[in-house]
DNA sequence: AACATTAAAACATCGGATCTTTTAATATTT
DNA sequence: AAATATTAAAAGATCCGATGTTTTAATGTT
């Protein structure tokens, strides 16, 4: 035989499950709530064996399409895929990516100044309250918990915009840097600096002062990268372009 | 007992190494390329049964961690997250959120004007010439490959970025803009619409004129709404918050 | 009505048998 | 000696059936 017919490639049989069930989901045959038979049923159905489909589960269970109940009134069920696991996805997919601080800061300068523009004119004065406190907590908390009420400042701005999408990028970038600045211990000189910076943010906000606002963001952004470019004293380096590495010099 | 302990609730066992193996690779201490023990040997050492080690790998196969291949010198690998994994989850995600074409709209007016400003000082003769084949392509084969063609417009110029950040959100907005063009059925005045759009930027671009090449750009992003709004002719309709749904007037 | 018990449904885990794929080593042929 | 064919072993893929654990609905008890 001298040519070759579409490469059937067998596939695993859990994969071809997991395939069917996640084409009938996407095609609208499944729908969010509706229950899987269980899985001796299935298996039998199917006629493939229980591990087989078992596997094929745990798969649909990573993908964040399936939730599965132990017990009487248990079962596989369709669900809809929640942030929390593309939020992990992205945050494996950046681990290995290793962006430079430089690729975080392009993509911040374009999306956030954006969004605190808009905020400048939706913002309500329990936003405001909100936001105030944050910094206060940041002051108060000192280094230790930094990270998370950074990353809740940004993310409260972003939830105003109401675009989930937005909202998506913003959090895992925001959950990224945490990791890199645990990575370079960033120092309490840091600390200040954001603050300052989510001042006058805060103080352009208030006043719905659209453009200062946006201004303000983007001086913080370009301030968050100088800062943590300057923080070279963890066991991690930050190389001249930007790229975060293990210190070998230890 | 009236009070309770940290809520250790038991773990599912491949849940359990799915975790460590991942917080392993997190923390540095199994690199790309390593390779795990054989199933029959980990599962002694771990003293589980390989059932649940299996299922453990099926978990971290379809997180990207994890390539596994049979046959003699066979395994299971430690691998680099690939960007298709990632852009799968998005499409997942996206799918049951279901983003109005406002949000899509958004975020691409964030990031896409500003990509092409960078296109436009960067840019070699050889993208302009694989954009206007791009382009030549797309108006000859019509409608069938468009939604592919249009994406690989978008695609280039984001890679010249050469940010990955960048990169993976604009190709799976890209990804899930296909699905909704699919659904909605654009027709051809709307890909009349679109060579007329990337024209104009290829032609700013080409003169590396960067507030042209953004302007035309954004444009460009409204244009593309504006049309994809308009067409309700489809087996889906696009609510007045631009929200799709499927037509229940059938 | 409140609480306790029980039974059944469904998933979780185990261990071992058998099949299939892949490759490295070996043997054979040219 | 080089190319080809054969074989054996390693490792995953699949299956089966037994047993354990969780959860809830039904039932019974106080």
């Amino acid at each position: 035989m001298d040519f070759k017919i579409a490469s059937v490639k067998s596939n695993r049989i859990s994969q071809n499950i997991v395939e069917q069930i996640r084409q009938a989901i996407l095609g609208g045959d499944l729908k969010i709530g509706d229950r899987l038979p269980s899985e001796t049923e299935f298996a039998r159905r199917l006629d493939v064996s229980k591990s087989s489909l078992r596997e094929a589960y745990r798969v649909l269970e990573a993908y964040g399409l399936l939730e599965i109940r132990q017990g009487m009134s248990g079962g596989a069920f369709i669900k809809k895929v929640d942030m929390k696991t593309i939020k992990n996805g992205l945050v494996n997919y950046f681990f290995f990516q290793n962006p430079s601080i430089r690729e975080y800061t392009q993509i911040r300068t374009f999306i956030e100044p954006e969004i605190c523009k808009i905020c400048a004119q939706r913002i309500t004065k329990k936003d405001i309250d909100f936001l105030n406190n944050n910094i206060t907590e940041m002051e108060k908390d000192g280094e230790y918990f930094m990270g998370e009420l950074d990353s809740a400042f940004h993310k409260k701005l972003v939830d105003i915009t109401e675009n989930s999408i937005i909202s998506l990028i913003v959090e895992s970038i925001q959950i990224s840097l945490i990791n890199i600045k645990r990575m370079i211990h960033t120092d309490r000189a840091f600390l200040n600096m954001v603050c300052s910076g989510h001042k006058k943010i805060v103080h352009a906000l208030a006043e719905h002062d659209t453009d200062t606002a946006g201004k303000y963001m983007l001086e913080h952004i370009m301030d968050v990268e100088k800062g943590m470019l300057a923080c070279r004293n963890g066991s991690m380096v930050l190389t001249d372009n930007g790229i975060l590495k293990p210190d070998h010099k230890k």
